[in-house]
RNA sequence: GCGCCCGUAGCUCAGCUGGAUAGAGCAUCGGACUUCGAAUCCGCAGGUCGGGCGUUCGAAUCGCCCCGGGCGCACCA
């Protein structure tokens, strides 16, 4: 892993003032938020460097605090056992705050890290003639927000659906078609229930599987009945994908399916040839992995049609072509994480270096009713069907919370609720962990969950409104820092300077549970302020006192546009009210 | 059989580039709204971090071996 110094400029001072009195490497130092904040505002452990010195950690920490000179951003050092506690100027790093967050246009997340690099993105893929259905969301949601994430941090991002559009399953979806007709008006789930039936006719009929794998031939040799069929096919899925997508908020960049890549393979396949790689095993062409423990790639059939590992091929040359990406992620299940594993090690083979920059962001099934999905067992929930149910609720609730709002409001609102609830859902834990899903469970909005961020936010835009504050931009330098005394003011500002850094980690590891959790961290701290005012109303953002109602204002509207951006990168939306 | 993933409080999960007393939410119980939004906040209680061995000054975190669950492993994607 990359260890790089941190984005918050408090933070790095830190790392800096440690690096700089004990003649080691800032970089790799790790800055930490001590256990108890009566201890300090950052903490640098001084282990690493006691290895390179030779010495005992609490000794360096002693010798780091005694040499500390205050700067303009850290006013205090103090050992304790083998940690250094800094504490920041209050006043700096508020300034600071609300410079970079009260300004048009203005983030604590920078640009600079992802400057001048280019990320591929493959995320959602959903094959064709297939609903989408809840487990899509995981690949759809995870990858959206890698790619948001990415783009903040200055990444060039390429979002790329790369549709199952071609292989025998269609080729079995026209055998069916030509068996009992077409449905009519031709639909997904027409589509869906023609495969399903087909398949199961498979199991006793012998002669469907060479009856489907004809017709995918008829299909790949640009037979005319096939390719209409397959067309429209094509067209209608995407016009319902496309609900979908603009129900969720999911973008893409590029929309391009393994159809696309017809033309490529046989490229790709003479290429692989003629450098030697391959081999012919009963029949079908493949290369032989078994020097890298895995089993043989299999790229051509023993009837000639292609495979799956093939159209990634060819997608993965013309993405390195096309784009020039330093970083080509692949948001699937992790049951593909051995496709992928070949698929890398083919590439690399083939002489192309950039294989290695190609990643698999593997997420864990999703089960129903403890069982595996899938489409060819019928044991699925619909995506919309999720997605209403939950705002559905949403809107009951606001209906009975928030009478006054108009119900086109209030529909709006359930749906940036009820959707952000189920991204939010998706988003919350490690990638890899399976999920079971139940309905109950991912609409149950209390505590942890996407409402609670949302009704932070509007929370927070609900008492600027009410301050009458048209210039916010004006808070960041009227602002008196001295204002905000409160121990409860402070961790909210010191939780706000630490989003770039999440937000890099998260980016890293592909994580963006790392931000989710943050978020969730930063909205306690937010309520924890806020509710002071319940008890006491001089603790009230809108207090009486001038001057520091402007100061908790500036800290309020920090908070706000931070947390809106925060939202933004998970692919949730920020509700003025709810 | 081989390979990969997961196993932390009753439940769902954070914490895992080794480090300061293992943290949240839900559920239970007890508090806090005549005034900035109670979809909130505060508190009580709850843990042999699946088990064992090892490395280390120090292991939930690293290594090895077990146990439990899941997923892959040749013409599906």
């Amino acid at each position: 892993m990359l260890l790089h110094l941190p984005l918050s400029p408090f933070r790095r001072a830190a790392a800096e003032a440690v690096a700089a009195a004990l003649g080691v490497d800032a970089v790799g130092l790790a800055v930490s938020t001590p256990p108890d904040p009566a201890l300090g505002d950052f903490a640098v452990g001084c282990f690493s460097a006691s290895r390179t010195l030779r010495a005992a950690p609490a000794a360096l920490a002693s010798r780091v605090a005694a040499t500390f000179s205050p700067g303009p951003l850290l006013e205090s050092a103090a050992a304790a056992g083998p940690y250094v506690n800094f504490r920041a100027r209050r006043a700096a790093l508020y300034a600071d705050l609300f410079a970079r967050t009260l300004t048009p246009g203005g983030t604590l997340v920078p640009a600079a890290p992802g400057a001048g690099q280019t990320v591929c993105i493959d995320y959602s893929s959903p094959n064709i003639a297939k609903p989408l259905s809840y487990h899509h969301i995981r690949s759809t949601v995870i990858g959206h927000a890698l790619a948001n994430l990415h783009r903040a941090l200055g990444f060039r991002v390429v979002g790329i659906n790369h549709l199952g559009d071609w292989g025998t399953t269609f080729g079995m979806i026209l055998a069916a078609f030509a068996r009992w007709g077409v449905p009519e008006p031709l639909t997904i789930g027409g589509m869906a229930e023609r495969y399903v039936a087909f398949r199961k006719a498979a199991e006793t009929d012998t002669s469907c599987g060479d009856d489907g794998r004809a017709w995918f031939k008829r299909l790949e040799d640009g037979d005319e009945t096939a390719r209409a069929l397959w067309r429209r096919m094509r067209e209608i899925s995407l016009t319902e994908f496309d609900e979908v997508y603009a129900r969720l908020g999911v973008v893409f960049d590029e929309v391009r399916g393994e159809s696309a890549y017809e033309a490529d393979m046989p490229v790709v396949l003479a290429d692989l040839e003629r450098k030697g790689l391959t081999s012919i095993s009963d029949g079908a062409l493949v290369v032989d992995l078994a020097d890298c423990n895995m089993p043989p790639c299999l790229l051509r059939k023993a009837d000639g049609a292609t495979l799956y590992a093939t159209r990634d091929l060819a997608a993965a040359v013309y993405r390195q072509e096309q784009y020039g990406f330093t970083r080509s992620l692949y948001v699937t299940d992790s049951g593909q994480a051995l496709h992928f594993a070949q698929l890398k090690v083919v590439l690399e083979r083939a002489g192309h270096e950039w294989a290695k920059r190609i990643t698999h962001v593997p997420f864990g099934l999703v089960r129903l009713g403890g069982k595996k999905t899938g489409a060819r067992t019928g044991n699925v929930v619909l995506l919309l069907d999720v997605l209403g149910e939950a705002e559905a609720q949403i809107d009951a609730t606001v209906a009975r919370t928030n009478p006054d709002l108009t119900p086109e409001r209030r529909r709006e609102v359930a749906r940036d609720v009820g959707v952000g609830a189920i991204i939010f859902a998706n988003l919350q834990s490690q990638r890899e962990k399976d999920v079971d899903f139940e309905l109950e469970k991912v609409l149950s909005f209390d505590g942890d969950a996407g409402p609670y961020l949302q009704y932070a936010h509007a929370r927070a835009r609900s008492v600027l409104r009410r301050s009458g504050v048209t210039d916010v931009a004006a808070l960041a330098s009227s602002a008196d820092a001295a204002r905000l005394a409160r121990d409860e003011e402070w961790q909210l500002a010191l939780k706000l300077d630490a989003i770039g850094d999440e937000a890099a980690r998260a980016a890293e590891s592909c994580e963006p549970h790392i931000v989710a959790h943050y978020l969730l961290e930063l909205c306690a701290a937010y309520s924890r302020w806020y509710a002071l005012g319940s008890q006491d109303a001089t603790l009230r953002v809108l207090c009486a006192d001038d001057a520091t109602r402007a100061a908790r204002l500036a800290l309020d509207a920090a908070f706000g546009a931070t947390l809106a951006g925060g939202l933004a990168m998970l692919g949730m939306r920020a509700p003025e009210e709810m």
